[in-house]
DNA sequence: TCATTTATGTAGTGATCTGTACATAATTGG
DNA sequence: CCAATTATGTACAGATCACTACATAAATGA
């Protein structure tokens, strides 16, 4: 199947890879085709050869990026014992990741398409899906806690998710007006003694 | 010394408040010049003769925004007794601003230039340098009422300040998803039950 | 009245944008 | 070896970008 015709002579992971990098750091609108190309390594009939078009491999990025990078905080936390130590766990995950020196500075979901002009509409509303999942999946954590008793009865998790993820998402505001490690941290900690008391 | 010369046909504060309203929905990147000549209801040469360029318009469209609507969260925060006062008023300002159906979701300073090319850095850093005022602001009044004996000893003014930036900033994003205004002021009140305790 | 000054509308400028036509190179199947 | 297939590099198409040259209109000062 992959053999007939000739070969391509770049590795599409890596090109990806690059896309992904560029567009994290400068958005969709922010990133034109000769940026790409150019950090791809390739030139201008390859790249469309193998992702289509500028909005599908944007969007091919950004599945990389939650993924890998972008899904971190989410994963911690799923994977945390109780919702307090998972939201806990997805805050300090996000402040550290975004002050890693050797990737862009907030996360590409929050800042590569918040503004855009009406063209590019449907890449806004892609990720402003991506970034309600993150409303979504910390509600149903808190009400799954709320039914298993974590949570005082009739604690507003709907307003207690719209709070975490006003934070979760402002972080990467931060990160990329250059906040440091540190002050991000001490910003979780407030942020978690916002916590309801049991 | 205005006299001479054949008369201006447009009400230029009227057009400045035009293009503030498409930059703020659109970002600068978002927004042409012929969508602003299209709102401001002018061509482009006359635009060019009163505003010089796109830069020097968005300029004093921001300089006019914080002036106005932008500038009502700050002034809530200096005017209130406390800061612990200033800091509830400034959130609900803001959660309240960016949930009316009369102007654009979000504010402008965080959402106008989050991602740009290259060549427009500045406009980037120009606002960036407004949102770092913001912290600046934030941490003087806490600082301030630390030494008032507003705040317990020791507390992380820092640490503190940039919480609740990162809250101010956050409701933006929220605010452009689509939150509503009570979900929005839900998220105040989680924001400000993590005030440190006396 | 008439030169001077400023604003306006038309109709462009060159640069850059995303995307492609086309000839050629490199591979496989028969 | 040859036809079929796929990838590559050059070079460019058409649209849109910010911005402007220029002729003309509408005001003032002398």
């Amino acid at each position: 199947m992959a053999g007939r015709g000739r070969p391509r002579r770049f590795d599409r992971d890596a090109a990806l890879r690059a896309a992904m990098r560029v567009f994290w750091e400068h958005g969709y609108e922010g990133t034109s085709m000769a940026d790409l190309t150019s950090a791809m390594g390739i030139n201008s009939p390859s790249l469309y050869a193998a992702f289509s078009c500028k909005e599908a491999l944007f969007r091919e990025a950004v599945e990389l990026y939650v993924r890998t990078d972008g899904g971190a905080p989410q994963r911690a936390l799923r994977e945390a014992p109780t919702v307090r130590a998972g939201i806990d766990a997805m805050l300090r995950v996000n402040a550290t990741a975004y002050t890693d020196p050797e990737t862009p500075r907030g996360c590409m979901v929050v800042l590569a398409a918040t503004n855009h002009t009406e063209a590019n509409r449907d890449i806004g509303d892609f990720l402003a899906e991506l970034r309600r999942q993150d409303l979504a999946e910390l509600r149903a954590r808190l009400d799954a806690a709320l039914a298993d008793g974590e949570l005082p009865a009739g604690t507003d998790t709907a307003g207690l998710a719209r709070f975490y993820v006003t934070v979760l998402h402002g972080l990467s505001i931060q990160a990329r007006d250059g906040a440091g490690r540190d002050e991000l941290l001490a910003a979780v900690d407030a942020a978690m003694s916002a916590w309801p008391a049991p």
